[in-house]
Parts: C-alpha cells; sequence; structure tokens
DNA sequence: GGATGATGTATTGTGCGCAATTCAATTGAT
DNA sequence: ATCAATTGAATTGCGCACAATACATCATCC
C-alpha cells in the first residue's frame, strides 16, 4: 500500500537519521572539547597528530588529509588557527618544497593528558551501551568502505 | 596489553566513523541533488515542505527547525535562498506577527516529481544491501532518541 | 493600559567543508 | 637545457551549523 514516492519521506532516509546523529554526537562532543579550546574537526587533526607523534612522525598536510577525508581548503586554514594556539608547528619540507609538514608542539603534545578522559566521558554521556556502539562504528566503517570501494578517493 | 589512553586512537571511535560516513554519504548526493540545484540541507527542507504540502500544511520555521533540528540562524538564509529561485515563499503570520510560515510554491512542488528518483539511484550507488541500510537508520534513529532522552531538546 | 517578561525570527560572527582556481616547485620528455 | 605537464598547498567563494545577540511582537500582571 506504499505509494512508488514514499521514499522520499525524510523518516525512512539513512542520509537523515545520519545527519541528525552525527550532529547530535558532535554537540555532546562541544562543551567537552571546550575545555581544552578545540572544536570538533580540530580535535580531530590532533587524534591524527597525536598519533604521528608516538612515532616522532611530521605528517604531510595531504597525508593529514587522506586521514580524515578532508582537503587543504579545509586543513590549512584549521592549522593554522592551531598553529596559532602553540598547538602545532608547520614547516616547508626541506628536500621538496612544495609539501607542509605538521607535527604538535610541546604544548599540543601535552594537551593530550587532558584529552584522555574525553572518550570515556562522553561515553558516559551517551547513555549507550558500548557494544552496541562498536557494532556500529563498525558497520559505519563497512558502508564507508564499501562507498569509497564504488568511488575510489574522489577526493 | 592496552594502554589506558588507547581510547584516543581515531579508528576506534565511533565519532569519527560517523562522521566520515557522513560525508561520504552527503558527496554521493551531490551530483544527484546538483540537477535539481540543491543542496543537500536544501532537499532535506524541501522534503519537509513536501510533506506539509501533502496536507495542504504551511509549517513555521520553528516547525521545520524542530523536524531537522536547525535553528534560525541556519534556516533563515537557506529558505531565503529557496526563495530568490522561487521554490518557497515565506509570509508573515496574520494572527501573530512574529511566526513566519513557509510553503512550496508551484514550481517547488513541481521539484519533487523530479526528486522522486533521487532515493533509488542513491541507493544504487552505494551498493550496500537495502536491508542492512534500514538496520544501519534503526540503529541510528536508537542512538538518537537516547542522545536527546539524556538532553531533551537543548536546542 | 503601561511596564515587564516571554516568544519567534533575524542578524552577526566564527569555523568548517568543498569546489574551483592560483601559484610555486618538481618531474618528465625531447 | 627547455618546455610542458604534474604535484602540493594556498586562496577564494559559497553555503551550512551554531552561539550570541538584537529586535519586534505578543502575553501578563499590577
Amino acid at each position: 500500500m506504499t505509494a512508488p514516492e514514499d521514499g522520499l519521506a525524510l523518516d525512512s532516509q539513512v542520509c537523515f537519521a545520519l545527519y541528525t546523529a552525527n550532529r547530535a554526537v558532535v554537540a555532546r562532543y562541544r562543551p567537552l572539547l571546550a575545555e581544552l579550546g578545540l572544536t570538533y574537526p580540530q580535535y580531530l587533526v590532533m587524534l591524527v597528530l597525536w598519533e604521528a607523534a608516538a612515532g616522532d612522525h611530521r605528517l604531510k598536510v595531504s597525508e593529514v588529509g587522506d586521514r580524515l577525508r578532508l582537503d587543504s581548503g579545509t586543513l590549512t586554514p584549521l592549522l593554522k588557527r592551531l598553529e596559532l594556539r602553540g598547538l602545532v608547528n608547520r614547516a616547508r619540507g626541506e628536500d621538496d618544497e612544495r609539501v607542509v609538514t605538521v607535527a604538535v608542539t610541546r604544548a599540543g603534545y601535552d594537551l593530550r593528558a587532558q584529552a584522555c578522559s574525553v572518550p570515556e566521558r562522553l561515553l558516559c554521556a551517551t547513555g549507550v551501551a558500548p557494544e552496541r556502539l562498536m557494532a556500529l562504528r563498525d558497520e559505519l566503517r563497512s558502508v564507508l568502505a564499501e562507498l569509497e570501494r564504488q568511488a575510489p578517493s574522489v577526493r
């Protein structure tokens, strides 16, 4: 009994659930990250740079972009803001002058200690069972992988 | 053998999977919606207004906002752009001059016919089984409901 | 009925995302 | 060695999101 155009019903759309859930989750992060003086995308960049710092790696802007699926139009100003706050330093490549590499400063690395409690605090704030969240995460990653397989790295 | 701060690993985070999957899905919509001259948030607003048009309802800006979890700071300029394109008309309430109501124009309603194919075309483009997507949608809605139960309508 | 608070939208400012373009540096071909 | 093509980041422009504020209108209380 469903009309053919029922596919346009807002509540039937996966995309809308994804869109809304994402914004709701980011909204939950916001007050926690505000304590660190970070926005959510800045937090993601710091996660990437903290991981690199563990191996004493500087990352190219493009490598950060590959990890987060973001381009220089987003990352360049974001990294400049982090640099302005003294959390990050940016430097031109020595061998190849086109490349810009990024790494956390000492202050940037120290911020990691404060950030450690964020994931757990968020988990408590959501009130959803961890195993359900992990299952959700895996399903989202699987869908993402399928999407990227179909259109290999448009970016 | 996992260190306590492993929670900061990017790939372990649900939020990152959500963030990335959402952007990937919206990216899939973009070329389809470009044929209609709509952005993704504009498309969501049109979905809401099309549903209201079926019952011949004008919606308050705040009602559109409640449905999409968006505020006037986002909706006012977005609706003005839709109005400029002749897809929507906005009018001050007659009884209450504070409220602004919105409804699709004839042209706006006609666009619905073109939009009908979008969900199905997107489904094909993803290459993920529909039942998996429906399960994902339901899980996302359940998580969203839990989030909103914990912080009832911050907005 | 005039001050007071509440309500609903609009405005301003900041920070993403992303397309498109620009520009310098590098690579490759002849 | 020179020119063309490619690469990598930066820049520009536009449209969200969202916080904070402004502003007009309505409701209430005395």
